[in-house]
Formats: structure tokens, sequence, C-alpha cells
DNA sequence: CGGGCGATTGACGGTCATCAAGCTGTGTGG
DNA sequence: CCACACAGCTTGATGACCGTCAATCGCCCG
């Protein structure tokens, strides 16, 4: 018995030692609401491909994420899937305001996450203007991801899909680590299928067909961008 | 010289007789406010296909809609073109913070708007969490909305598309007028062919076949739903 | 009536999905 | 230590769906 009802197990720590608290919604709280914002917040971990919340449900939490990845997707009733976004440290999950997630979360390898009582959250920041423009800033700039999105899925083909994806998931974690020489890539093959609108042969062949052309090179969990120009110019914006 | 520089006609009119108010951001506000933001909108209009504002422009404005439809879209360097949204009366644009429009916004037919100098917005927003809540509600209502059609452009066939567009634009419609039997269709084909991530002919194609199938009747400037139920079961969420 | 634009229809081909087989690496058990 | 199984990934063969190119239609308006 080592899961909660919801799912992720207990594990403590402060809003002191919190290392993504510059990137997140905390940002916008002082010394004085960040102590009360903590009595609110309980750390959660999850493993490897472990749901955190599901299409559906009745909203109850939402969540800062801490470490790790997690896919966010929508399902189809007959099982087609679509990836709207992957979220990383310091991006905070559960925004909406219906009283339903519209779509499912789940972490893709082990996963940290901040989690608040939905409807005590909503109470801390119903009357504090400096947290609601954050999360404005969040939410109106996931909106705009979701609209680049919108263009890669329909407008580009398999190849921009890939080397788009490929370009901006090496910024998005430059932003969180020290770059490093290679790129990885926790999320399967699937994932990034299910993400870019392909099947999963269409995305190994044309990674297959990127690294013949010498743009990337294949590694062990994740490859390494041996051609930046080349790769941008197929991702061109 | 009939056009300021911004594009649009100036035309007056007050809040007291602004029919989009319950749906809009400003439905938020108290009486006293309403007057306050009285003063800094002035409503504009503009005439089938005007651009409004474009993407990668500094932000100068956002705006309310009051009449007519506007498609809001994205282009790629060669001039391929996504669609992400039309908007309606009631919705408001400009909700980003960033320093530029993130896509264009053009008018479909004649326009009618409120526009509100986006600085003096912001200042007017800034500290009055009840319109700040309301401007969240409407940003993660337009997320999702993003997030459905994700889906639609990612995993749904060109005849899933027309018809999942064609059912949710009905219901849009609903929302605002009283309903008709036959619903417009003020924008054309390409448009709805960038919106669905289509081409114009296949959006032809799949109306004709609809029509053959006896889900839908075409009319001029518009459709009409014959079989709402296979409507919906091909739109199947 | 004729020009022009948007929409429709047709013929054809390419891109990517589908189906299927083979590969690679990792963990397991003898 | 090696055989085996399994899961994820890659590769190949085939074909469907939808894009491309082109012609025609219908309608509006001068």
């Amino acid at each position: 018995m080592k899961r909660s009802i919801a799912g992720g197990e207990p594990c403590v720590q402060s809003c002191a030692d919190c290392t993504v608290r510059p990137r997140s919604i905390c940002a916008a709280l002082d010394q004085d609401e960040l102590r009360q914002l903590e009595q609110l917040g309980h750390r959660l971990q999850y493993r490897s491909n472990e749901p955190v919340f599901n299409q559906e449900e009745i909203v109850t939490s939402c969540y800062n994420v801490l470490e790790g990845v997690m896919r966010l997707y929508k399902l189809l009733p007959d099982g087609r899937r679509q990836i709207v976004s992957f979220a990383l440290p310091g991006d905070f999950l559960g925004i909406s305001t219906t009283d339903r997630y519209a779509i499912s979360a789940d972490a893709v390898g082990p996963v940290v996450v901040c989690r608040f009582v939905k409807t005590l959250f909503s109470r801390f920041a119903e009357d504090r203007p400096n947290l609601l423009r954050r999360i404005n800033e969040f939410a109106t700039r996931e909106l705009s991801e979701a609209q680049e999105q919108m263009v890669l899925l329909g407008r580009r083909s398999a190849e921009e899909k890939v080397a788009c994806f490929l370009v901006k998931w090496r910024e998005r974690l430059a932003q969180i680590d020290t770059a490093t020489a290679i790129t990885p890539l926790p999320m399967s093959r699937q994932d990034i299928a299910d993400y870019l609108g392909l099947t999963i042969e269409t995305v190994s062949r044309t990674f297959t067909k990127l690294e013949r052309d010498g743009v990337i090179e294949i590694v062990q969990g994740g490859i390494r961008v041996a051609d930046a120009a080349r790769a941008e110019a197929l991702a061109a914006a």
C-alpha cells in the first residue's frame, strides 16, 4: 500500500530550497505570501508513466512541476491520442477554471510536483493581483505555444515537424539546465509521434533521414544536433 | 483620407447600449469601473478583409469584438497560413503579455470592435482582481479550445475535421444569435481549409460528400445541417 | 454580355499511414 | 555467462488519403 488514492508519494521539503521558484508562478509572491502558500503545498513524487490526473475527472488539485517531464494529452474515444504539451520544471498545471480537467497528465519519467488543493489555491489567489497577473502570463504563454503547435500540426511536413520539435525542445532544456552537448529525449518515439501528429514509424524514419543528412546524430536516450544551422532552417519559423 | 494609421473607422457609441457586455470581459466590472473603462475604449469598424493587427507588430491595443467575425492566424515565411481561431462578438483580443502580437487578425466581414490602448488597459486592470480573474477565465477557455483544435489537426481525418468544424461553429453561433435553421459560413473555403489544416479542394470535396451522404445541405452563404445526429457522430469528441 | 473571383470537380501523384518483419538493448533465469 | 524474452525502435513494402495541378462552373457586377 504505497500509494494514496490520488496517486503519487508524499515527500517533504520546503519552499526555501525550491529550485524552480524563480521560474514558477511563485516568483510573483513576496516573503509573507510565500510562507502562507507553503502551508498549502505538498510535494509528491510519481513514477515513470504514472498518471497524475485525467481528462474529465473533477478538478481537485493544481500542480507546480518541480522535477522531471510530464506529458499532457487528450484522447479520442477510439484511442487516438494527441499530446498537447510536455511539461517541465517550473510549469504550472491546472490553471483551468472549469470543474473538470480538459486534459490528462502523466509522468514521462520520475516526476516531483508541488500539489495544491484547487479550492484553497484559488481562494489564496483570488484577491492577489500580483499572483493573478503571473498566472495570466503563464496562461498566455501557453496559449501562444499552443498556437505555434497548431501551425506545426496543420501546415508542416513530417521532416519540418521533427526538426521543429528537436530545436524547440533543445531550447526549452537550455533555459533550465546548463546546456549539454547531447539533447536528452526522455519521452518515447510514440510520445513524439503523438505530439507531432505522426505515426511512430514516420518519426523513426525521419530521425534516420536527419541523421543520414548529417543534421543530427542519434545517441542512447537522445540526440546530438550536428548541424544546428540546418536544423533551424528546417524548423524555419 | 478615411482611415487612421491603425486602420478602422471611428464610430461613436457607449457601454450603455453594448450588446455583448454580458459575454465580454466587461461583465466582471461594477458600474463605477465600467464608467472608467468606457473612457478608455473607442469603437472602430473594419471592412471585409481589413487587417486589424499583424503578427510581429508592437502591441499597442487590445480589443473587444462587438460585431462580425475575425480570423486569427499565423503565417509561415513561405506563405503557408494556419488560422488558429475565428473570433466572434464577446471575444477579447490582445490578452498576450508579450510586446509583439503572436498572431495576425483581420476582419472576415464587416467588424466592429471596442479598442483600448494596451498600456492604459493594463494599468486599469493591474490591481483589479475581479477583472484579472475574468481575463484568466478567457485565457484558459481559449487555451482549452486550442487544445481541442490540436487534437483535430493532429489526429482527425478530413471528413471528421469538417464535420467537427461545422458542429462547433453552429454551437458557437447558437450561444450568440437566436439559432437559425441555416448556419451561415461567412468565411471563405480557403479560410476553412487554413483553419482545418487542409486544402481548399479537400474542403470542397468533403462538403460535397457530406451533402451526398445527407448530412448537410449546402446553401448560399452557409449550410443546413440535415442530420444532426450523424454530423455529431462524425465530430465524435 | 464578359470579366473575375470563389467554389467545385477531375486526374494524378506524393507523403505519410498501415501492415509486417527484423533489429537492438535490457533484464531474467537457468 | 549465455540463452531467451520482451519492449522499443527501425526498416521495408504497399496503398490510401489528401495535396497538386488544371479545367469548369456559378455567381456577382459592371
